[in-house]
DNA sequence: TTCAATATCGAACATCATGTTCGAGTATGG
DNA sequence: CCATACTCGAACATGATGTTCGATATTGAA
């Protein structure tokens, strides 16, 4: 890839991630993110049909550091109930607490929210598809990705109080116990 | 309040959800609504603010609406573990097909969502503060309110597959135990 | 080093949605 | 019945969007 182009989407994202901070996702305008990155026009709109898609390339950035950290932990399968693949994630967002902040406070705007939603949802699809459990993956897969984000989403938003482990540990507390019913061949649910 | 001010609101409110099915809240345009709704330009803006501001308005009838509907059947405390108050809001949703499909359907927006989850929340902020929850209850309130948002969306976007009362038995099973769990004395979080 | 391919630039342009203004007409409810 | 308050519609300023095109600069391969 010609290196002109490496450099001109980098300093693209680089330059939406910083505003999202000042301005907020929804408000910021294109031209902003061009004045900052000090990019023509006509040249945003070769690489990138809006804002949004800007935003989707730099999200495929995030969803790649998580992923291999979460590949370089799970040599061997984590029987469900270890705290590390929660701590994995939460750990991610409190070494990148600037990056955070900005895509997932208050100003992030949803464009964050469904992504990160969707890869939550990925993550424990496999992860209960592994465990298997009683009721639908899909469902219990929806329910935990949800409840993930609208964690991760409180704990930025509050700035970070208690630490990444801690964090982990309550959710773990939370959840567990819910898997592990689910995997019980007790009541029936239809 | 003047019966034309009434009208003007209704018609309005109407107009919008009806249009969010068929162009998507997003895309959608005030003077989509307003050639819809057959209401003149300036009377919409010595109303609302704007697209957004009319939609908080129609969602603060569904708020009462459900609020009504969980007083009615809320007289004496509910212990945690019952499904009632899941079973009365995914019932909520299923008797209300038609307007839950557009506004939290894939053509919603996030404007459905965070009015929802910030109402579940208070809800279950209440709910649990009753219960008492070794922890903090704000986190548990965020937690399960995502969760809970979570399985609503993907339960009208699936076009409600299952009933409603074996949704709730879902919830159930995923939620009460970790609830019971963070009732007992156990292990220390910080 | 050379050179053809390719990226960037910048300025102009058409389009579209937004929110405001104001005077004239019309419904309301006391 | 009538003063009040609401609605109408058309016009307008503003600001963001996405496109176009010729000129200029950079790249990477020969």
């Amino acid at each position: 890839m010609d290196r002109r182009v490496r450099r001109t989407r980098r300093v693209l994202q680089d330059a939406l991630v910083a505003l999202i901070e000042e301005y907020g996702y929804e408000r910021l305008t294109v031209q902003d993110v061009l004045d900052r990155a000090d990019i023509g026009r006509s040249t945003f709109y070769t690489h990138f049909r809006d804002k949004d898609a800007l935003f989707m390339t730099w999200f495929d950035g995030l969803r790649e550091d998580l992923r291999s950290e979460l590949d370089d932990m799970a040599v061997g399968h984590q029987p469900p109930g270890t705290t590390r693949p929660l701590g994995v994630i939460f750990d991610h967002a409190y070494r990148n607490q600037r990056v955070y902040r900005a895509v997932c406070g208050r100003q992030g705007g949803n464009a964050f929210t469904h992504l990160m939603q969707r890869l939550l949802f990925e993550l424990l699809h496999e992860h209960l598809r592994l465990a298997g459990t009683r009721l639908p993956v899909e469902i219990a897969a929806e329910y935990y990705s949800g409840a993930l984000l609208s964690t991760l989403l409180w704990w930025v938003r509050q700035d970070f109080p208690y630490q990444p482990a801690e964090l982990a540990a309550m959710c773990q507390l939370l959840t567990a116990p819910g898997v592990l019913a689910s995997l019980s061949p007790a009541p029936h649910i239809p």
